[in-house]
RNA sequence: GCCGCUUUAGCUCCAACAGGUAGAGCAAUUCCAUGGUAAGGAAAAGGUUGCUGGUUCGAGUCCAGUAAGCGGCACCA
């Protein structure tokens, strides 16, 4: 007998062997039934996995995230037998549970295409009706590699294991799997699943080796989980920044123009040159200068940065012209070094901090352009603050809250906050230790003396120095960097920049730099996509629409308050055209206009303004004046 | 860049389902309709079916190449 300790401290004696399967059901029927697997002594065990000791257990029932993650595990396994027992060559890389489902990564001769799916999905049924049970086996790993002689991929697996521990292997029927487990027992008990796509993945996430097929499903304990999860996918196609940047006429990618070369249509241009004037100002009240150079500068000067070292393979080619070499920027630090040296620098100078909009271009991969969200032709609201060493903790703490500022006002959330490190790998980081070290020590105290959650990302710095990236997440579920700190001892080295300092002597400034809201392309995929395409207020690109009933007796005062809007600054259309007032509404509410306005007999007689907000289906009726000062409150809320 | 799929009018199309030389809705144009919160009616117009080549008497339809787009991977603001 061994005694099984549970949560609430109560121990009861149970025969060695005993399964949490067994222990839940000795509890409640229903426990039994909602019980996905367990933690044992804090191990992960599978729901039909003996217990052979005494120990404390935790039983893992279907609303906690970890039974999630073991239910779509499981499926990932049933996926792999059904496409072993379609497609017999069938060997498999890696199986894991993800976020929202799982995917399974598939060596097969076949190709397995989309509209192979369902006989996929078919075969897991059936072997759920089989309802067979998963056997976990320990083994060495001499055991452990003639079981999977011949299949490269495990055996690769298996081999970086440690090799003193034991390699646990799962049999379900003819099917047999290295896995490190966490079951839920039976394929009986996945129910409620779909496959989703299939898409090649490298084999171990490396682009030098063979691409696998990986199949993507989602798994759910409930057919309503399942179809509120589909209906969310269907929710993201409906926000897809694409689609929506195409009907509201945002912006434009055409093949003629290049590929990833965004065209900005007046709708988008309206929401940027909002964005642009509303960072200007934001920038310009925390003491900011806005300078302005060109996107293109001689190769020299990205050799004295580094970029032309560390960044060629992001950059288009170089051009030349009569002997000189000339690059299209692909950031704009360099230009700023130099605006730095342009005069004798004081310590009572500093902090020095230029910003601009900056236009730059990046040689991305093809495959990796999708709308706005990644583009080869980006404008960047970028910044250099120039700092003396004692001043570099409050300064990035500065344009740490501004980011935070800027951030909320658009109306969207942080996800989560990185401080992305160096790692080993030679040449991908300028190779001076000591610098880094200090670099990265100032950040790290910096998070954690403010008290700032984030995670360390080693390798993901960038050359010149380490950074905090603020990642958001975009409605289709995509974590993107949104704004970025990042620290700088290396360019002031090579620009050679000094200031003089109280002593008299010249001395070495640090450079951050700062990412405030992404580029306006990426921003404007993400806004897009946040608001489902109806922008609040103070961005929308028409903010007003008035439509008279009659086109002819309503157009005066309708002309009359489209002036006095226009007056207000507020962007504001008249549509009196020749339509039936039905349409024009529809219309305007396709646009997803914020305020709809319409004007007949009795507006014109009262003098006032009957108003429907974009989403709403209440008509309110307001003396102008009223109208107008309710805009301008709008309009400044950023609402 | 890699794997797979897709590409028909400005837009949206499982229109052309055994290869016989292209069809709809919306938008745009013209005319008629004076309309109170999501599509009034009519007419006429619009395509060398992404591009290049091949097979065939004949290609939107089959084959090859190429480009772009899409789903991922790798890469990244």
């Amino acid at each position: 007998m061994i005694d099984i300790r549970f949560p609430d401290g109560r121990t009861k004696a149970y025969e060695a062997g005993v399964t949490p399967e067994m222990i839940a059901g000795d509890i409640s029927s229903g426990l039994k039934k909602k019980t996905v697997a367990a933690f044992v002594d804090g191990a992960l065990y599978d729901r039909n996995r003996p217990i052979e000791q005494s120990a404390t257990i935790e039983l893992i029932t279907q609303d906690q995230e970890e039974a999630f993650e073991v239910l779509n595990h499981s499926t990932a396994h049933l996926m792999a037998q059904a496409v072993r027992r379609i497609y017999g060559d069938a060997l498999f890389g890696v199986g894991p549970p993800i976020e929202e489902g799982f995917y399974y990564d598939i060596a097969t001769e076949a190709t397995i295409r989309q509209e192979d799916l369902p006989a996929i999905e078919a075969m897991m049924r059936q072997i759920v009706q089989e309802k067979i049970e998963m056997y976990r086996e320990e083994l060495t790993r001499e055991e452990a590699l003639k079981r999977f002689e011949g299949d490269a991929y495990k055996t690769e697996l298996i081999l970086e294991l440690p090799e003193d521990e034991p390699i646990s292997i799962y049999t379900q029927g003819e099917f047999v799997d290295l896995c490190r487990g966490g079951h839920i027992g039976n394929t009986g008990h996945i129910k409620h699943f779909k496959l989703l796509s299939v898409a090649g993945a490298y084999w171990r996430g490396k682009s030098e080796n063979t691409m696998l097929q990986r199949i993507y499903g989602t798994s759910w304990f409930s057919r309503e989980a399942l179809e509120n999860h589909l209906a969310v996918l269907e929710d993201r196609k409906a926000r897809d920044h694409r689609k929506l940047g195409k009907e509201l006429k945002i912006f434009e990618l055409n093949q003629e123009a290049g590929q990833g070369l965004a065209l900005w249509l007046p709708n988008g241009y309206t929401i940027r040159k909002v964005l642009e004037d509303y960072v200007y100002n934001l920038e310009r009240r925390a003491g900011y200068k806005h300078v302005s150079t060109p996107v293109l500068g001689t190769k020299k000067l990205y050799e004295i940065s580094g970029h032309f070292a560390h960044y060629q393979e992001n950059m288009f080619p170089l051009m030349s012209r009569d002997g000189e070499e000339f690059v299209l920027r692909p950031m704009s630090c360099p230009h700023h070094m130099i605006i730095y040296k342009s005069e004798l620098r004081s310590y009572r100078d500093l902090p020095l901090r230029l910003a601009e909009i900056v236009i730059m271009h990046r040689y991305e991969a093809s495959g990796a352009l999708s709308g706005l969200e990644r583009v080869r032709a980006m404008t960047l609201t970028d910044s250099h603050i120039f700092v003396r060493k004692d001043q570099i903790k409050e300064e990035a703490l500065a344009a740490y809250k501004l980011i935070l500022q800027a951030i909320s006002d658009l109306g969207l959330k942080i996800d989560y906050v990185e401080l992305a490190l160096r790692d080993n790998e030679k040449g991908k980081f300028h190779d001076n230790d000591q610098l880094w070290d200090e670099a990265e020590a100032m950040l790290k105290a910096l998070l954690v003396e403010e008290n700032i959650e984030h995670r360390e990302v080693k390798g993901e710095a960038a050359f010149y120095g380490p950074k905090i990236d603020i990642q958001v997440r975009t409605a289709m579920n995509h974590v993107i960097t949104m704004s970025t700190v990042q620290l700088d001892f290396l360019l002031p080295e090579r620009f050679d920049l000094t200031y003089i300092g109280q002593d008299g002597e010249k001395h070495r400034p640090v450079v951050i730099h700062r990412g405030l809201i992404s580029t306006w392309e990426r921003l404007m995929s993400i806004l897009l996509e946040q608001y489902k395409g109806a922008f609040p207020t103070w961005l929308a690109p028409v903010q007003v629409k008035v439509l008279p009933v009659n086109i002819d007796s309503h157009r005066a005062y309708a002309d009359a308050l489209n002036e006095r809007f226009l007056d207000e600054d507020f962007r504001s259309e008249l549509d009196a055209r020749p339509e039936k007032l039905g349409y024009r509404i529809r219309e305007a509410q396709t646009l997803k206009i914020p305020y709809q306005i319409v004007i007949g007999d009795q507006e014109v007689a009262d003098q006032t303004v009957t108003y429907r907000r974009y989403g709403e289906k209440a008509q309110t009726t307001v003396p102008l004046e009223d109208f107008v000062a309710l805009m301008h409150q709008v309009i400044r809320d950023k609402s």
